[in-house]
DNA sequence: TTGTACGCGTTATCAA
DNA sequence: TTGATAACGCGTACAA
């Protein structure tokens, strides 16, 4: 473990131009600065974290967290893992702020990030798929604000990482999952929120190609229920009587309570196989009764831990995420290891 | 976020004091020490880690870790996340050694632990399970060594903490998995490494308390093969000349290569449905050849990290384990979510 | 362009 | 029984 004071004492400078020289703060000899970035390298120099933490405690910087969590209870645990993350961290003097709204306004979504962009230090935003949203980003990103996505990507953006599941990789599963379960034979109905959001759309398409593998498999109906529960039980009930044939769902995303209501109707023996997607209370209830057959989960806790952590690590040690992209698998879920 | 120094400054003593006094060092009047306390408490004082590290780095303390690793792919995972965990740590001066062995002769292990019990401060031990190990852990916990038992568990001893997956349960979720995949009726092989090992009997004891919930499910066959693929590979093709109803394989636990070599020798059509645990690069291959159905994943990466990170918690910060059991989660993999 | 000095929170040592 | 002081590694304001 080298240190700058090691590292000045070798090249016979003083500690603060160590700093200077390895920081890039200017106002240092081009030639001594480059004997200390090389002996740097060759004693495998890292600044101490510790050391670093102590002195930016007086910075007090600001991580604001931007999220359409109101009345989705996925949220709960990825808000559940950013506060434990946040709560690790506090003594290090990180400050969050919350700004959670309902529905997917992006005009409102807009106004709050106009509203911190000139106040924050770190954003981590599950964003709404908006050119506007996108160019706000790039502003913020531009002027020196470290942006992690959360939970959902967005395209056409400079963000530094984007942490969350692999989209079209659950709609791949979600068919294979079919297929290990039903066989190679099945009239299958899909249920997402709205084509309109990106990763339902990425669903969707995994779910297709995999089904080409399956010559058996035929896609009776795709609905779009905006990811509100009443709806989507008018719809999946309505589906339910047109097509009897139907003897899979795959609901790709939320509106899964309304669905397995609808579902519920009809008698035991007629009821197709439920494929989910997450563990909200809900689901686990209806798992638990045996009308959805498994889920697949996308590790919400750690979502959210890993967000604030990559805000962290650069706040706090300058450290940059390896990858842009922290994808958490798609794990499958029965009821027993739920 | 209050500190030593203003707890210093509100009782009208000096840093010295205030730290001899929270940190029970002695030296201190019991007036002052009892007041010094009750305002720490008061004011929800909690040290800072990131002084604590600074002032703290000349201990440099010892974890060692004693697992039977070697020729056991599985833990190639476990490792990693335990290299990852002891590389963010090691700026906090914390040291790593590692005595890994091949095979689970409790003598072999017992004479490890007593070479290094007068000179570590900390020891992640995936345990045999012997007397004489429980005996030995016991007296170095009590010679105050923080001891962190990781992958395997060990009954009657009084180890600080537990890491690793809960075997009942993933005994549970490879029946409910098979009833999902294969309906009511299955002549099923159990195959696993040996009775002896904790694991394994909790695993298969979870296995047959599932069965019970389906008449239709029977148990043609328990096997051990002692962890050993060609054995393995013997057993199960006898097995399956024997017992040709046989339409389903649940490895419980390794030699998995072994067994599925068996299988390949069938025909396509008469193949039974094979499910295993973990991830290891045979497996993978089998799942590809589609050999393997499902397979059961116990986060071998973050048993390893945060086997580390409980010792590391202790070693550094003082922090004991919330709870001494931290269980993660079995996962269902197919080939598509691996 | 370079060096000095202080502060961040904790622990350890030595002197009073 | 106490207090003062130095040290840990880094950032920074200020002096030279």
């Amino acid at each position: 473990m080298v240190t700058m004071k090691e590292i000045a004492e070798i090249c016979g400078v003083s500690r603060g131009t160590v700093d200077r020289a390895l920081n890039g703060r200017g106002r240092v000899n081009a030639e001594t600065a480059e004997k200390i970035r090389r002996t740097a390298k060759e004693l495998g120099y890292e600044p101490n974290p510790a050391g670093k933490a102590l002195a930016a405690r007086k910075k007090r910087p600001v991580i604001s967290i931007v999220m359409s969590s109101e009345g989705n209870p996925f949220f709960d645990d990825v808000k559940k893992g950013m506060e434990e993350a946040a709560d690790q961290y506090k003594i290090y003097g990180v400050q969050i702020e919350y700004h959670t709204m309902k529905g997917y306004d992006p005009q409102k979504q807009l106004a709050t990030l106009q509203e911190i962009a000139g106040r924050v230090q770190a954003l981590i935003i599950n964003p709404i798929d908006d050119p506007a949203i996108a160019t706000q980003i790039n502003s913020m990103v531009e002027s020196g604000i470290f942006v992690v996505t959360v939970n959902n990507d967005i395209e056409g953006t400079r963000r530094h990482c984007y942490v969350g599941s692999d989209y079209y990789n659950g709609g791949l599963t979600s068919c294979a999952l079919l297929e290990a379960l039903l066989g190679q034979q099945a009239e299958i109905a899909v249920i997402l929120g709205s084509l309109k959001l990106r990763g339902h759309r990425l669903r969707l398409e995994g779910f297709k190609e995999r089904m080409k593998k399956v010559p058996g498999f035929h896609l009776a109906a795709t609905i779009e229920h905006n990811d509100d529960d009443i709806y989507a039980y008018e719809v999946t009930k309505n589906l339910l009587a047109e097509h009897p044939e139907i003897n899979a769902i795959c609901v790709l995303a939320a509106g899964v309570y309304g669905t397995c209501r609808a579902v519920m109707q009809l008698p035991e023996e007629r009821r197709p196989l439920v494929l989910s997607f997450d563990t909200v209370p809900t689901t686990v209830e209806m798992m638990q009764f045996g009308i959805i057959k498994a889920t697949i989960y996308q590790h919400p806790y750690r979502q959210g831990f890993s967000a604030v952590n990559k805000a962290f690590e650069y706040l706090v040690h300058g450290r940059l995420p390896e990858k842009d992209m922290c994808i958490l698998k798609n794990e499958i879920k029965l009821f027993e290891n739920l």
